[in-house]
Formats: C-alpha cells, structure tokens, sequence
DNA sequence: AGCACGCCGACT
DNA sequence: GTCGGCGTGCTC
C-alpha cells in the first residue's frame, strides 16, 4: 500500500450485478475512461466487465474503493444504448447493471481480433528454383497476403518449402486484418420489381427512412409481399450510411429470408442468433460496433447489440410471442424497439400478416401509421379454408385423423403435392397413465404431466428438463405393459399417418429435433425441395418458411389454445391458425386448409375461415376495453417463489399488504401462478392493474420497499406487459 | 449474478 | 475422521 498524494479521480461504472446504481472506480494515471468505455473491474474476488457510466461517481468508503483494471480497445458504448439501458432497468424494475450485462454478455469480444499472420512475396526471386519452389512463386507473385498453411495448401508443398522461402527474403511475414462478416450491402444492388399495390407503400417508407421517429405498421396478409416493401426502407437507411436491424422470431431466420436479402443487396445481412459459433459472435458483436457491419437479421437478442449508428428497426412477424423475453429481465422486443427508435430519433416498422391487439390499437390511436397491403403477390392464391366438425366426423378410437382429412392427404399425396399437418404439441402424448391404478405420470419438481417422447424413450418435463427412461411397468401398482398414451403429441400423428400412408415419406418437424439451427434449415430445405410428401409440425413450422410444393395444410387439434381462459388465448389461435394455413398455396396452386375442431361456431375459427380479420379484431379489441384489459389499461405479474408453499405465499401476501393505495391501481390476488411448482419452487403471483395515467412503476418500487425483506431464498420476479393476463 | 464462507450428512 | 450439500452475505 502506498499513500497517493493525490486522490485519484473515480468514475461510476455500471457492473454485472443486481445493485440499483453504479458503483464506483478509481481511474489510474494516465487511464482514459469516458461514458460508454468498456472496462474490466475487479468485483469481489474476480475481475468482470462493465461499463463507465454517465454523472459523477458515488463517494464511496475509500477503503473500499478500487481501480479501473483495463479499459478495453473497444468502440465506447454509445450514449443512445446508454439511455436505452436506464430506460429498460426503469421500465421493468431491474438493475441497470443486469439490462447492461445484456449487451456486454460476448466474452473476448472487447479485444480487438488479432491480425492472421501471413507471408507476402518481397518481390526477389529464389535463389535455386525447384519444382515445389515454383509452384509456390507461381500463386505469390500476385503480391497477396498468403497464410503459411493456405500458400502451401494452394501449391500443393509442405510448409517446409515455404520456410525456406521465407528463410531466403524471398517471402516476407504480413498481417492480414480481420475479417468482415458479411460484405457491405448495396442499396441499389438489384431494383426491385414492386406492385402496385407495394409501390405506395415502399414509397411512404421511404419516405420516413429519411425523417425522425415514428412507427408504420405494414399489415398485409401472408405472401402479400412486406419483405419486399421494408427492404426499401432498409435500402433508404443505408444510402444514408446509417445501420438497420431486422428483427425475426428466433426461428424464423431462414435460408429463403437471408437469399432474399442477398438478392435485393447482393451481401448477407450479419445473423444474430442462439446458434451462432463463439467466435462468430464476437465478431458479428465487434463489428456492429465499429458500424463495419450494416445490417443485421436477428433474434431478439439482437437489440442488445452495440450499434455505432443506428438508423432503422424493422420487426418482422410483430405479434409473435417469441418476442416476449420471459425470464431474467421480462421485455417485449417489439416494444423496446419502438422504445430504441425513439431515443435514436429514428423510424420503426412494424410487420404483420396478424398484428397484435395492442399494434392495432395503437394504430387506431395514431400513435402507429398503418399501412395495408391487400394482395397477394404474383397472383398467389389464399389457401380455401374449412372446418371439419370433429363431432360429425370422428376419428376412430384413439386416432386423431378425421376421415375426411385424412382423404384430403390421400389426394394430396395423389397429386404428388406436399402436405403439412400442424399440431402444437411435442412429443408423443402429453400424459400417460396406467390403466390397472389410474396413476399418472406427473415431474417430481413441477405441477406438469410428464410427455412421453417414444422417439427417445423417454418420458419428460417440459418445464424443467426433468427427464426418465420411459417404464414398463407402474411405479405404483407394478402392472406390467398397462401403461396408456393420453392425447396426441406430433410423434403420435407421424404413428398414425405411417399407418395410414406408409409408402409416403413424412418428417417430423419440432425443436427436439437434434442437431441444431444447421440441421433445421438443412430439413426445412429439403422440403422446400421436395424430399418429403408430408410434413407433421409444431408451430416453428409456422413461421416464415415457403414450402411452394405445399398444396394442403391440415390443422388437427384447433381448439388447444382455445381451452385455457386466458383472454389473449382468441387473439393467439387466430394468428397461429392464420399463420400456419397461410403456409399453404403461396406459388399459383390452388390450396386449401383444414381445420379440425370440435367448436366449428366458435368466433376466432368463424373470422379465420371466412377470413373476416377486421370482426375478429373489433370485437377483440371490444372485450379488452370492456374488460379493462392491455392497451386499455396497464399490467404488471410479480411472482413470488420459494422452496415450500407457505414462505411463497407468506411474502406474496406480505407484499399485497405493503401495497400503498393509488388512484386507479388495482391488485389481484396472490393466487397460485399458473404453474404452481416449477423447478421444485411454489409460486404465487398478484397481478397489479393500473390505468394508463397511473406509474406502475412506481408504484411496484414501492410495494417492494414497504415490504419487509424475504430470506434470500424467497425470489420475486417482476413482469410488466406479461404475455398472460390470467 | 457469482463466489466465498460456514455449518450438517454419507463416505474414501 | 474428511468431502460436499446449499443457505447467507457481500461485492465500489
């Protein structure tokens, strides 16, 4: 220890840590950190990154305080993405240091990527020329960087020839720089071929591409061709040599998206995704920083990223809840874009064939500009849509295909055309029983069935992973071979049709499927190609693949959405059921959908079939007013969790008793959450409703704060806009 | 969130 | 007698 003159001067930095403020840093002679700089900062007993933070540091005990480690060779954080983290961390009542931790969440890629040595020709000759030697001088005489490995590859010599170059003057060591992971895209690569009814919608796109915030909604229905349309304004944006982001849902960033993309621009966009390799990551990461990258596709996730410049967000596929980040820090994607676009000061598309209740009322609010895009492209026809009243045409017992669908497939199959058959449901059945006691397969640590998965042999959780071999016999009465599938789950309908068409090559599509991101688009190809005649999936067979070979679409179970009373269960099936039967019939032919139900009268089947979308939302957007319900009012879920049930619903009550009381905001419960046991944790949740003039924010910091403190063990989770109003 | 410290069960 | 479970507390 050695005593400073001078006080060294500190800076707030934001940490990976659930503190509510910045804590404070020493910063070196000679250091230079400013707001946004990337650092490394020691953090009890390890060194973790973190961010410099805007205003002056807390003072803190001296004794306490610590240095600045290293500030990174890394593009400073930008003080729009820092505004975007304090407004998230307020937004959904989080640490800032954890909203943070999203974007810095790329180890190694703070470092800049080091050069690849290389070895370029000097421009002297070798000494003694031998064959290998020649081959060799033949490909450097280019004068390009070569690496060791590659030149000698290239020549076809050993490394030892190179060497001797090398060693002669002849060739000399180079650095090749980074890199870049996608070519440069080109905004006037390919002109597009618009239609007429796309024409006026580019244009207005366009039109705000060039001027500030706001929002357009392109509502279009499935084929009418939104890619093409957005695409111009992404074009508009990089004339302005500003940076895009297109968001996808998570699975839907496919091969035929990424072709489309490069045909417009003639490059890849960069991909952001769970899938990618480590080191593509941090290079995607370090490139959108330097604004090397222009564009990106991306989950999610991908909001997060550190944009040098951004100008534009697209969000495709809006109403999808695979927008709906449900753990860790509770966001809506769709909404914190809109949220990044109004503190860059730039426009925001939202698109949909489906949009969300709240994207149509905001619309109608005028807070969205909604744009309509009738037509199908190229003459595409809308597939013809019926109901099949499962109770006038039953499937035999313990089958789930009705005859008149499965006569359907026959005929498809007939005509060598593809069908897809669509089932939300993983696995083989969603619960299995044992016929002798009634005993049912229930996770020792959740309140679920357990799923068989006969393709696997296994029974499974599907909340925890919880996972066993499947048994042959009770584990209750010990009855032997008396065990019974209840329910239909993918596998079971693949059983059924390889009965019923054994000759015809099926797929099963869902995310068990081994092998990852690489192995689903290979799949996905291969269909679009032709390699199967039916397809039986899950709904990531939904979203955004074009299978042009697809001429019948059958939905087998469209009342599962429908069964819960959730009031956004309607709103879902809708887009879900319009989703996957638009998946049919988008090349010319003629194509129809299916649709099995046991309520044909229902409203949301009735608006899907009839394909009057404009009564389905109305009288949507009816009951959410009359209910009192999101957009009309504002919701937040705080659930409590902890090892027994009483210490949860202890706290939840506790924490409804510490409730101050405020004009227009209203608790519900503590009630058990709906899935009471998950992960061997109890579960109560309060839901906190508020009209929209009241700070539901505020609100729930003080509830929390009046509260007394739970044991540690006693976690409570805040989710405000969550995707269940129940 | 991670990590260390600290106090109670099954084993080298 | 130790190894190791996770409950509790702390991190500028």
């Amino acid at each position: 220890m050695e005593k400073d003159s001078v006080t060294p001067s500190t800076v707030p930095v934001l940490v990976p840590m659930p503190a509510d403020r910045p804590f404070s840093y020493g910063v070196p002679e000679g250091v230079h950190a400013v707001p946004g700089s990337i650092v490394a900062v020691p953090l009890g007993p390890r060194i973790v990154a973190g961010v410099v933070w805007d205003g002056p540091a807390d003072e803190v005990d001296p004794s306490k305080l610590r240095n600045i480690e290293t500030v990174f060779e890394c593009p400073a954080l930008g003080a729009e993405s820092r505004r975007f983290v304090d407004w998230i961390a307020d937004y959904t009542i989080s640490a800032p240091g954890m909203v943070a931790r999203m974007i810095l969440r790329v180890p190694g890629a703070f470092d800049p990527e080091p050069p690849t040595p290389a070895l370029r020709w000097t421009g002297r000759e070798p000494e003694r020329m031998t064959g290998a030697r020649h081959r060799v001088m033949e490909i450097a005489r280019d004068g390009m960087a070569w690496s060791r490995g590659g030149l000698a590859r290239s020549a076809g010599v050993s490394h030892s020839v190179i060497d001797g170059l090398t060693s002669q003057g002849v060739l000399e060591p180079a650095l090749i720089p980074p890199h870049p992971v996608v070519a440069a895209p080109d905004p006037d690569y390919s002109k597009p071929d618009l239609s007429q009814n796309q024409r006026p919608v580019a244009d207005v796109l366009t039109g705000k591409a060039k001027a500030g915030y706001s929002v357009a909604v392109i509502d279009g229905v499935t084929g009418a061709g939104k890619t093409e349309v957005y695409f111009e304004a992404v074009a508009e944006v990089l004339r302005a040599a500003k940076q895009a982001l297109i968001l996808l849902p998570e699975i839907a960033l496919t091969h035929a998206f990424l072709t489309r993309f490069e045909d417009r621009f003639g490059a890849k966009p960069a991909e952001w995704h769970s899938g990618l390799a480590p080191r593509t990551r941090e290079r995607v990461w370090r490139q959108v920083a330097e604004g090397q990258v222009r564009v990106v596709a991306g989950a999610r996730s991908a909001l997060f990223l550190p944009f040098a410049d951004l100008g534009l967000i697209v969000v495709d596929e809006e109403h999808d809840s695979a927008y709906k980040q449900e753990d860790g820090i509770c966001y809506n994607a769709r909404d914190m874009a809109v949220v990044r676009g109004h503190i860059g000061k730039f426009p925001v598309i939202l698109a949909s064939a489906t949009p969300s209740v709240e994207t149509r009322v905001n619309a109608e609010r005028g807070r969205y500009q909604r744009l309509v895009l009738a037509d199908r492209y190229s003459g595409a026809e809308l597939p013809e849509l019926r109901a099949i009243d499962m109770r006038r045409h039953p499937p035999e017992r313990g089958k789930f295909l009705s005859p008149v669908l499965a006569g359907h497939v026959a005929d498809t199959l007939e005509r060598k055309e593809q069908t897809l058959l669509f089932l939300n449901r993983r696995g083989y059945a969603p619960l299995t029983l044992c016929r002798v006691c009634g005993h049912r397969f229930q996770c020792p640590d959740c309140s679920a069935w357990l799923v068989e998965h006969r393709f696997r042999g296994e029974i499974l959780c599907h909340h925890c992973g919880h996972r066993e071999a499947k048994p042959e016999a009770c584990p209750e009465c010990g009855t032997l071979d008396h065990l019974v599938a209840c329910g239909p789950g993918i596998e079971r309908i693949a059983e059924e049709v390889d009965l019923l068409f054994p000759d015809a090559r099926t797929i099963v599509l869902s995310s068990d499927l081994p092998g990852g991101v690489k192995r689903m688009r290979l799949e996905l190809e291969a269909i679009a190609d032709g390699a199967a005649d039916i397809v039986i999936g899950t709904q990531l067979v939904a979203k955004g693949h074009n299978f042009p070979g697809m001429t019948l679409v059958g939905v087998i179970d469209a009342d599962i959405g429908l069964a819960n009373g959730d009031p956004r269960a309607a709103e879902r099936t809708f887009q879900l059921l319009s989703q996957v039967t638009g998946r049919a019939g988008r090349f010319g032919k003629q194509s129809q959908g299916l649709i099995q139900t046991y309520q044909p009268d229902h409203p949301v089947l009735q608006a899907i079939i009839s394909g009057d979308s404009e009564a389905f939302y109305s009288r949507e957007i009816n009951e959410r007013e009359r209910g009192h319900l999101p957009p009309f009012s504002r919701m937040a879920a705080l659930v409590v969790s902890a090892v027994t049930r009483p210490e949860s619903e202890n706290h939840a009550r506790a924490l409804r008793r510490a409730a101050p009381s405020a004009e227009g905001i209203e608790i519900l419960g503590p009630a058990e959450a709906p899935l009471a046991l998950i992960r061997g944790r109890f579960r109560f949740r309060l839901l906190v409703q508020a009209n929209l003039q009241a700070d539901i924010q505020d609100y729930i910091r003080a509830m929390i704060a009046n509260a007394p403190k739970p044991k540690s063990s006693v976690r409570v989770t805040i989710d405000v806009d969550p995707q269940s109003f129940l």
